[in-house]
DNA sequence: GCACGGTTACTACAAAGTAGTAGGTGTGCG
DNA sequence: CGCACACCTACTACTTTGTAGTAACCGTGC
């Protein structure tokens, strides 16, 4: 049997900035930092150190451009789901993944293709467990 | 108007305390820990070191029982829930409360009086904001 | 009366959350 | 051309949370 690689635990705090990341492709922090301002008070540099610590966990992928540095997601957003969806399935609404995940497809937040990618890693952590 | 009070913002780790002590209404740290067993794999004192913490927070109520501590929560269900249940559904989900409130409905979960104050409580909380 | 098994209090250290400060740099203006 | 200003980056720091060890305490059986 291969490496068994866990669900991916991100904090809310790190969830937040992927989630605006996931969106635009890539930013810099400035402009992480305005979005992330209709949910957060953080103080810019906040943001900053949130955002390179997320570097150091390879979480994102900073790269130079331009002269001031852009930052992009390293993992696909089914990928940074996966566990809070799982959590929030098991432990808050107590019922299975299944009927969180086909909330997806109502919502239209995903597309067919990452609610796929999400059930298969639910499913694969099932397993294993 | 009166004093405005947030929801609860509650770390997963005392979320799941908690979600053990509002099943059995009032536990000592043994017993809690026993039944953290099956999703974490604290140490005893871990168990112990958090449910202190949660006092000192007015999250949990201890009380000399017989010559050992018992536990209780301060906080109600639906009021530990509601936090939860905003920041999935405005931020993982994307789609309004409302829909997945209606998923408690379904998971019998919560009773019916616990889903109208896990109603209300959201209700109250988008007013002010 | 003391050993033992569990309980409690205190201390500790890493990671996450939050933010300040100092130093670097490009661009316009005198 | 050189400096001021605005903005960026790196480094440091302090609090809370996550995680746990250790030592002191305490009732029960022998």
């Amino acid at each position: 049997m291969e490496e068994k690689k866990k669900l991916i635990d991100l904090s809310r705090a790190e969830y937040d900035i992927l989630r605006i990341l996931w969106k635009k492709g890539q930013l810099s922090v400035r402009e992480v930092h305005d979005l992330l301002a209709e949910t957060h008070t953080w103080a810019y540099t906040t943001t900053k150190t949130m955002m390179d610590r997320m570097v150091t966990k390879d979480l994102l992928l900073r790269e130079s451009f331009h002269g001031i540095f852009v930052y992009k997601p390293l993992i696909s957003r089914p990928a940074g789901l996966a566990r809070m969806v799982e959590y929030f399935a098991d432990r808050v609404l107590e019922m299975d993944v299944g009927s969180v995940v086909s909330l997806f497809a109502r919502s239209k937040t995903l597309t067919a293709e990452e609610i796929n990618e999400l059930n298969k890693l639910l499913q694969e952590n099932k397993e294993k467990k």
